[in-house]
DNA sequence: CTGAAAGCGCTTACAG
DNA sequence: CTGAAAGCGCTTACAG
């Protein structure tokens, strides 16, 4: 194995000192360009390549930020992550990727291992169990600066969509289009489930529509949880007007299990769902859906978190954004008309 | 800022010297229980942090790996990242991620910096547009191990699914089913694309059925890549017996766009696809696909990368591994019957 | 404008 | 069994 190549190599070859050399490596002015060229001519004869960790050691950043999701399946999930890779390497961060699998304990693991590597900071979509002192703990004892992505626990920076406004507005288009009953099926206990629900119920009660939403009607996030539920739902002799799915992955199932029934969806029950993902205007027929913007997200939590890297920013408080949703209207709930 | 805690801080407070110290957090066997007690007792109080970046100038292993794939919206490239997770991080690994976006610069700048950050390896599933010679260059220029992912090029450790083999049985299957004219549709110049369309030539040329495979049905992939081809060929005024699209996305706009001219997937033409994503699965009417088993994939890919990384096996000569595929039959093509 | 020196936080022979 | 010392490859005041 060949030996590695180091500033000092370079130095010598450049006939000037270490000190030198490593000001050309960082584009200081103080150098005069023909020096500079030397020493750049050396490097690449010599096939140097820069030891960034090196370099660590001696200054406060790595230039690398931590994300952590849950896993990236859901495409919701997957866009968010690649919005926050965009921003981050344009702005010349690399990024260690996490999946806790919304395990708490493997969360834990992970965050641990990034702090070793001296992360300049975090960005996560928190496991459904975190425990938030915990995480808080974590973080504060290695003084890394960390935002929340998509799922919000109080007294942390955090990003997010609007669920609540979210699901005020498709309450209310199902509300408009004449339903008197709504179930809203799927999803656990998770702040953006717990989001969605309060702001289906605040728009449906106020117009006198009925919300069904029993413990009996959540399920995984997987079409197989939303086929369940919906199916525990008519073992009851329940019929609503429409479904609402707690995510889009849901509805999938909701789809399945209406035909295995003999019912149409958006003719005999209206449909709809969140996220707005591939899945949603892929479905036959179109899926209504709430879009939430994962670039946007990802985007957004991206800069928030960078605004806290830079100098003099470690201590403004927790900050909140929360991006517009979008209600997207297709035929799953369009051609529903109310029996009559 | 609270000044960071080193190990000098907690052998001091241990009352040990420094090597002592490093030596319990190793775990040595030639520190006594009493004194290795007394450490870690140190280390808690004082709520001392590992700096892994500290060691590794010493040690020539950062534990760190490197996956690069083009995206992960494609599920497939999704499955494939949570498999290589899950296997690293069992061993102890943490891994940079990045998107190449399938742009070969982009891959280039990400391989820089991950090199810059001394990873221990680096699996990439490479951009479409990759110059093997570039990659190989700059990656033994640094002395770094790589395994490619889902996509050959000849020289480097390669892991993937058997696309040949795969596409010959889905051959097999569609001349059983009669189809006498197959359309091959969507997908670019890729590894994958070559491989699936000899071997779907092979086989229907056996067996006398026609294969269109024209430089005009080739697409982007995304349901809109897939739609356009399968309208190019629609306005030639040809019919096929089947399609086969590229992959699952390409295939959701081939169900789209056969619809759109009011014939249906499964009865009027049989269609058929490659990856078995949940896409497939999903579709009204089902979908046939070739399952290409991404977690075996990444699973595999991780696992030769990490043999490569124990002692002693840096030389052995580039290796390849080849996933076996498996016909998923679905009614798109299990319903179809040839016009008599 | 450039060089000698100290230091970042660890690990690793080497003494004792 | 434990400590003093050197060193990993950089950067950064500080002289000159």
């Amino acid at each position: 194995m060949a030996p590695r190549i180091t500033l000092e190599d370079v130095s010598k070859a450049a006939g000037v000192s270490r000190s030198t050399a490593s000001l050309v490596l960082r584009g200081s002015s103080r150098i005069p360009e023909s020096t500079a060229e030397k020493v750049r001519e050396a490097m690449h004869e010599l096939g140097y390549v820069y030891n960034r960790q090196a370099a660590n050691l001696r200054q406060s950043r790595t230039m690398t930020i931590g994300l952590i999701v849950t896993e990236i399946i859901n495409p919701y999930f997957a866009e968010l992550a690649m919005a926050v890779d965009q921003i981050t390497h344009d702005a010349g961060y690399t990024i260690f990727i996490g999946y806790s699998r919304d395990l708490q304990e493997r969360q834990h693991e992970i965050v641990a291992s990034m702090i070793e590597r001296q992360v300049d900071g975090l960005l996560i979509l928190p496991a459904l169990d975190t425990d938030p002192d915990r995480l808080r703990k974590q973080v504060n004892a290695a003084n890394v600066p960390i935002v929340l992505l998509a799922r919000h626990f109080t007294g942390f920076d955090y990003v997010g969509s609007d669920n609540v406004k979210g699901a005020g507005i498709l309450g209310d288009h199902l509300a408009a289009l004449g339903s008197k009953t709504v179930a809203f099926l799927g999803g656990r206990l998770a702040p953006s489930f717990i989001e969605r629900e309060k702001g289906l119920r605040t728009s449906l009660e106020e117009r006198g529509v009925q919300l069904w939403s029993t413990e009996e009607l959540r399920s995984t996030v997987s079409p197989e949880g939303g086929a369940a539920a919906l199916g525990r739902l008519f073992d009851q002799g329940s019929l609503p007007d429409a479904v609402v799915a707690y995510s889009d992955i849901v509805a999938q199932g909701v789809y399945d299990e209406m035909r295995r029934r003999g019912l149409e969806p958006g003719r005999d029950i209206a449909v709809a769902s969140f996220d707005d993902t591939r899945i949603a205007a892929g479905q036959v027929p179109p899926m209504t859906s709430v879009a939430g913007f994962p670039q946007q997200v990802g985007t957004k939590g991206t800069e928030m978190l960078l605004t806290r890297l830079a100098d003099g920013n470690a201590d403004i408080p927790a900050q909140l954004a929360l991006i517009e949703p979008q209600l997207k209207i297709r035929s799953s709930t369009a051609t529903w008309r109310p029996r009559s």
